[in-house]
RNA sequence: GGCGUCGUAGCCAAGUGGCUAAGGCAGCGGAUUGCAAAUCCGCCAUCGCGGGUUCGACUCCCGCCGACGCCUCCA
């Protein structure tokens, strides 16, 4: 099966070939544990995680590894970013945003760090990004690769013997740009072409102490930076492009891996710098052979941010926060039923990674019939061959499983892989067995029916008791439902109905009495 | 200014130089139903605009318009 995926590094289609027969190593760009991470987070790690579960279909064996970013990096001329962090987290904590306890000193960055990072673990795993089940040994914290010949300290000492890094008047460690001619070939950017401070972020005093305006800081010693390690520069902290070039050459094991990926903003300066310091440090003429990145999610049309009121973190979503228009004012209110991971996590990987994808509640319930069309059509293969139970193993060679494969091959064409699936299900499915091992493998790189198959058991993780009681309460309105049924009492029978509905189940009619289901959104 | 992605029905979204332009949601009609829901059957687009190439373009080329991202915080 041809493989080929659109290549940021040379912007086209290429034909992807691992660089060990049969693996696949993939580094992917994690998230800063400063405050909760929110969907536009989710979209790229998830597209992220969507590829690992392809080439795991495809029989690869894949080490994919994503960092934690927990060191506060000083932006110039701004407050440190841990610092933000700390006053934030006593904001928090008066909401109740951040329970009572979890946090014991604000001031500690450690704490803040270690704190957001389990949150993170948490929306991650519920939304089946698998990684996230590999933690520590595949999701390294900045914060344990700073120190050492394999860590950030390391690789900057080697970078400055390797004449691609100096020291300037102010004692900071900079990267010599010019020192790599490649710099620029990612993002399409020549140095003389790159103009100086567009975004209007860097301050002319620190521009005049290097040699080149496009270097970038691997080292800044300063002892008042709330997180803080010995150097042979002094006492400072590193830069925040050096600890992705660090760690997937420390963990993966490799000076070159198959695929990098994170969110296009990343581009540039982030993966620029990365290609820089690791071909620096290695001597190879590559980090990674295919750069991948997932394009920006929109809101209701809009640029996700607070100010707009559009900005939902995972955990926002799953608690029923989104707005949706309100029906008699027009105006915006919470949704207030919370929405299903499975249904969070379809609703982001549904559509191509490289288009701007627009989150919307009407989006999210779309979704959530889709889930709950494969989540009862999984049920029904089941129900059918409860019977035996006998399993069938099958491979991509089948027609349909193959087709669907083809079309995630092709850059990842997630709409076009649904295109195969959902037609499928409506059809014929004579063979129980085996359609069940088809949307077996589908859903293994799906993970919405149910989510997290085969990594952990979905319902113990995801079922707390409080909805385990709130079924059986359902469950005793349908059967009283049912009573009134049998004597035609149709009001009492309708009123039972509301309540079921109000509750947030859905009930249906079937020869057996009647059924309920919990409602996956709305 | 530089670099890049994109523009397909009410919405989401595939795809192809020429058979009927996937699929989903919503909607409409019908079956079913105590009424609904669920389910089943049916209906529902000429592909941003203007040129060009071609026997033939939504698909290739040129121009335009528009959207979006990056150009040292950002997934």
């Amino acid at each position: 099966m041809k493989i080929q995926f659109y290549n940021s590094l040379t912007n086209r289609h290429e034909e992807f070939t691992p660089l060990e027969p049969g693996k696949v190593s993939m580094y992917s760009c994690g998230p800063t544990v400063y405050d909760f991470a929110h969907i536009g987070n989710f979209r790229s790690f998830l597209f992220g995680d969507l590829l690992r579960r392809f080439f795991e279909l495809t029989g690869h064996d894949v080490h994919h590894v994503m960092n934690i970013t927990d060191v506060g990096h000083m932006v110039e001329g701004e407050a440190d970013k841990m610092m933000e962090a700390a006053n934030r987290v006593k904001v928090n904590k008066k909401s109740g945003r951040v329970p009572e306890g979890a946090i014991e000193n604000p001031e500690d960055p450690y704490q803040i760090a270690d704190f957001y990072t389990q949150a993170f673990l948490e929306d991650a795993r519920r939304l089946g990004y698998k990684v996230a089940y590999e933690y520590p040994q595949n999701v390294p914290k900045a914060t344990d690769h700073v120190e050492g010949a394999d860590g950030m300290i390391g690789m900057i000492q080697k970078l400055l013997e390797r004449g691609h890094a100096y020291i300037a008047d102010d004692g900071v460690v900079y990267y010599s740009v010019e020192s790599f001619p490649e710099y620029g070939k990612l993002s399409g950017n020549s140095l003389e072409k790159i103009q100086s401070n567009a975004g209007g972020r860097v301050s002319e005093e620190n521009q005049s102490r290097k040699k080149h305006p496009g270097d970038f800081m691997l080292w800044k010693p300063d002892q008042h930076h709330i997180m803080k390690w010995d150097s042979p520069w002094g006492v400072g902290y590193p830069g925040w492009h050096i600890e992705c070039s660090v760690m997937a050459r420390s963990i993966i094991g490799r000076d070159v891996i198959d695929i990098h990926t994170g969110g296009e903003d990343l581009i540039f300066p982030h993966h620029e710098c990365e290609i820089a310091q690791s071909c620096g440090a290695t001597g190879q003429d590559r980090f990674a052979n295919f750069w991948i990145h997932a394009r920006f999610l929109f809101v209701e049309n809009e640029k996700m941010s607070k100010s707009l009121g559009n900005f939902y973190t995972a955990r926002d979503v799953f608690d029923g926060k989104v707005k949706v228009a309100d029906e008699n004012t027009g105006g915006l209110i919470e949704m207030g039923r919370s929405v299903h991971p499975a249904v969070l996590r379809f609703e982001l990987i549904k559509s191509h990674y490289r288009t701007n994808m627009n989150f919307t509640a009407k989006g999210l319930i779309d979704s959530a019939q889709t889930i709950d069309r494969m989540v009862e059509f999984r049920q029904s293969l089941e129900d059918k061959i409860a019977d035996d139970g006998g399993t069938v193993e099958v491979d991509l060679s089948h027609p349909v499983l193959g087709e669907f494969t083809a079309m995630l091959a092709d850059d990842l064409n997630v709409s076009g892989a649904l295109g195969v699936m959902l037609p499928w299900i409506k059809g014929d499915h004579r063979d129980p067995r085996m359609s069940l091992a088809v949307l077996k493998k589908m859903n293994s790189v799906l993970s919405v029916a149910p989510i997290n198959e085969g990594i952990v058991n979905a319902a113990e993780e995801l079922e707390s008791e409080s909805d385990v009681a709130e079924f059986e309460q359902a469950q005793q309105w349908a059967n009283e439902m049912d009573t009134a049924r049998k004597d035609k009492d149709w009001p009492t029978s309708d009123a039972f109905r509301d309540k079921i509905h109000a509750a947030g189940f859905e009930v249906q009619q079937t020869p057996e009495g009647s059924r309920i289901k919990r409602k996956l959104s709305v």
